[in-house]
DNA sequence: CGAAAAATTGATGGGCGTCAAGTCAAGTGG
DNA sequence: CCACTTGACTTGACGCCCATCAATTTTTCG
């Protein structure tokens, strides 16, 4: 990558007619521009129209929801080498933020009609998996599986490497797993008090015995 | 339907083969045989071979998993007019059951390879806004707000008449919602001595003040 | 009707949310 | 370099919601 590639989103910090402003289109016949989005920026908002599929090249991505009275659900993360953007209407349904410094190619999205121009199905497909498996955890695991599932995901997609890095911060992991940061961070004491990971730094986690995490999911 | 259009499925509680014996093919060039599932039959088992599609006729089915120490999570309800049976692999991750006596025709899936064949991204952009939906509800929603969220998504899915059928037992709902029977048959006295519903039937619910449902649960 | 299953209702306890205080890391300016 | 600020994270105390256990009522079905 070189600095030239570079370029920063639109700042729409102060944006007021979301949706009807999208991101500069993709020079026709080149590689999509990488795009760097700071910390907490957003990608796209709820209600947005759908024109782009992103990929991410480095960072991480937080789709999510507000409710009325500020609840948020993070609905998944996407990490590097990962891609999103599909949804099944012409709107976005949710918010897209950069969870940390990341970097994002978009491409325009083909017209929904010739599906067979990008190849839909299998990110749909896992979309689909990745929901149904977070369905699990939220549904009946407690405060300490649901991190202990949590960190064998981000192990998982991450090549299974038992030092993992965590793009996110604990709001965000809590949001994720519909917990609070307070029991977020006390699973996380609870783990490493039990000799099960180790805390290399704030943001990265080192499994020493991970068979243990294992157990603790339960399939 | 006629009499005779009609077939029970084999008989699958003793089969220690899941997987080997697939249900019986479609005949070549007719319509898709209906079957009958009396309530609580299995229509595919976990690791079972995905080699149909299956519509839904009549009655309600369950897609579940369970963990090892007995918690079920069922992911999905399909309803009459609903598709289901798409799996991200060769192999089902999940049960499906009959949640009631239910009628279900039996497609052979074509081979993965030629997607086009049948219409499957629109059958998965719908499994994953359900999921998605799904999530927000498990994440962040009380038991009340649960089952609110849940009574109105059946009767959205049943045409949004003011009369909704529950073609499933209280303990189906509760491992949907992710809580117990105690606590949905508690949120049910709760919504029903507010006047919000009235229970015609044990499993036919009238919505008295449909907007209070709409405000519990506060997208 | 009578038995079994399903659903409701009640009492109690624990897990997690809430509120609050304390700790730590990174950045800023003198 | 160090005092100070700021934000993120951790830890503690307390209370509430929901799971659990138990008893009763209602529904279903032979």
């Amino acid at each position: 990558m070189t600095i030239a590639e570079l370029s920063l989103p639109p700042n729409r910090s102060d944006d007021r007619h979301r949706g009807a402003d999208p991101h500069p289109a993709t020079p026709a016949g080149n590689l999509p521009t990488l795009m760097l989005f700071p910390a907490g920026t957003e990608i796209y908002v709820q209600g947005e129209k759908c024109r782009n599929f992103y990929q991410v090249e480095f960072g991480a991505v937080r789709v999510h929801r507000l409710s009325a009275d500020g609840r948020r659900q993070i609905l998944a993360f996407h990490l590097a080498g990962e891609t999103f953007g599909l949804e099944p209407s012409q709107t976005h349904h949710f918010f897209a933020e950069a969870t940390c410094a990341t970097g994002i190619r978009v491409r325009r999205a083909a017209p929904m009609q010739d599906h067979a121009a990008e190849d839909l199905l299998p990110m749909a497909l896992t979309g689909l998996v990745r929901a149904q498996e977070h369905l699990l955890v939220l549904g009946r695991q407690n405060s300490l599986e649901r991190v202990a599932a949590f960190l064998l995901e981000m192990s998982e997609r991450q090549g299974g490497l038992s030092e993992v890095e965590l793009p996110m911060s604990r709001m965000d992991i809590a949001d994720y797993l519909g917990l609070t940061i307070e029991t977020v961070s006390r699973s996380f004491s609870k783990l490493r008090q039990k000799g099960i990971i180790r805390l290399s730094s704030m943001r990265s986690v080192e499994f020493v015995r991970p068979q243990s995490l294992c157990d603790m999911v339960a399939g």
